[in-house]
DNA sequence: AAGATACTTGAATGATCATTCCATAACAGC
DNA sequence: GCTGTTATGGAATGATCATTCAAGTATCTT
C-alpha cells in the first residue's frame, strides 16, 4: 500500500489539548499547535482537517479521561453518596496552577460554544453524560436510603454540575482552596437532610 | 484652547461593551470596533490607548451597571434577604438570548483573567464588590432575625457568587429557564432552616 | 477674523493568521 | 528492487491582525 502515519494520534492530541487548554481557541495559532504537536501544518491539516476540527478532537479527547476519572471515583468509593461528594470535594484539592486553568469544557462553553453550534452541540453532550452519571450514582443512593426519598436525583445532579461550574470560576478567578472548600460544603450540604 | 472630542465617550463603551460581551476579547478586532463604534482607529487609539485599554474600560462600564441593577433590586426589596433572593431568581427570566450570552465579567475570567493579571485583577476588584454587596445584606438580614445566626454572610456571599457563576455557565450551555430555576432553588435553600 | 491646538480620517505598516500546495521521503505489495 | 501510494516538511498564499502616522478639519481663545 503506502506510508504509514508516523505520529501517535493520541500523543498529538494529548499535546493539542494542552495548548487550547491553556489558551483557549482564538487565542491559539496554528504555529503553537505545529510547535507544540511537532507536526508540521501539512500533516496537521492531513489528520484533523482543520484547526475546528482539531479542537473538536481535543475536546473529546479531554472529555473521555473527565469521564475515566469521574467512574473512577465513583468506582472505588464505599458507596454511591460519597463518591459523588469525592468527585466535588477532590476539586478544591487541585494545586493552584490546575485550579487557575479550569476545565477545558467549561472554558469553552464561555468562550466558543456561546455562539458555534457545532462545539455547543458537542459540549453539551459530552457534559450531559457527565451529569447522567452523577444522576444514576445519586438514584443508586437514594434507592440505598442514603439520600432523603423527597430530593430528586436528577434536580440534585443538575445543581451538583453547576456547582462545579461555579467552583471551576471561583478557582480561575485565583481564589485559593479554602474559599473552594467553603463553597463546596455548603452545596454538599443539600445532600443532607 | 483646541478641538472638542467629537463623540460621547459612554455611547462608545456602550457599543464597545456589546461587541467585546458577544465575541470575548481575542475574537474582536478592531476592525469591528471600528465599525460598531464608529470611531476610526486614530480616535479609538487617542482616547483608550489600545485594544486591551478598551476592554479594560468595557469591563469597568459593564461592571457599574451591574452594581447598579443589583443595588436597585437590594433598594427595592421589602427586607435585605428577599432582596438576595430576588436578585439571583431574576437570573433564571431573562429571554434566552440574553441568557446564553451570560455575564461579561464571568465569561472575561475564563477567557482572559486566567492569563493576564491586570484583567484578572481588575475582575477580581469588580467581583469583589459585588461579593460585599451581598455579604452586607446577608448581614443586614441576620441582624434582623430573617437567618439564622449560626450561618455565616460571608460564607453565605461565597456560595451564591458561585451560584450566579454556575447558572452563568448553565445559560451558556443553551439550557433553559426551567434549569435554572432548579439550580437557583436548589442553592437558595442553603439560606432556609 | 486669525492662529493655535488637538481631534478625526483613512491609508499604510509589518506581523501574524489559517490554510494550501508541491516537492521529497518512506513504506507496502509485487 | 521497483512501483504505487500516501505521509511529511516547509515555503507560499492572501487575508486579517493591532497599531501608527501624516494630512486635513473643526473649534476655542484672543
Amino acid at each position: 500500500m503506502a506510508r504509514p502515519v508516523g505520529f501517535d494520534r493520541e500523543q498529538v492530541l494529548a499535546d493539542a489539548t494542552k495548548v487550547f487548554w491553556a489558551h483557549g481557541y482564538f487565542d491559539t495559532s496554528v504555529s503553537k499547535l505545529v510547535d507544540a504537536t511537532r507536526l508540521q501544518p501539512g500533516s496537521l491539516y492531513a489528520a484533523f482537517e482543520s484547526k475546528e476540527g482539531l479542537f473538536l478532537a481535543a475536546l473529546d479527547h479531554y472529555a473521555g479521561q473527565s469521564l475515566a476519572r469521574l467512574r473512577k471515583i465513583l468506582g472505588d468509593a464505599p458507596d454511591p453518596l460519597q463518591g459523588v461528594r469525592r468527585f466535588l470535594e477532590e476539586m478544591a484539592e487541585a494545586d493552584p496552577e490546575a485550579a487557575v486553568r479550569g476545565c477545558f469544557l467549561v472554558n469553552t462553553v464561555l468562550e466558543v460554544g456561546r455562539r458555534n453550534a457545532a462545539v455547543q452541540a458537542r459540549l453539551r453532550q459530552h457534559l450531559t453524560v457527565i451529569e447522567h452519571e452523577l444522576a444514576e450514582a445519586l438514584n443508586e443512593a437514594r434507592a440505598a436510603g442514603l439520600l432523603a426519598p423527597r430530593k430528586s436525583p436528577g434536580e440534585l445532579a443538575k445543581f451538583l454540575m453547576a456547582t462545579i461550574w461555579g467552583v471551576r470560576v471561583l478557582g480561575s478567578t485565583g481564589a485559593g482552596a479554602d474559599d473552594a472548600r467553603t463553597v463546596l460544603g455548603m452545596a454538599l450540604s443539600v445532600l443532607d437532610a
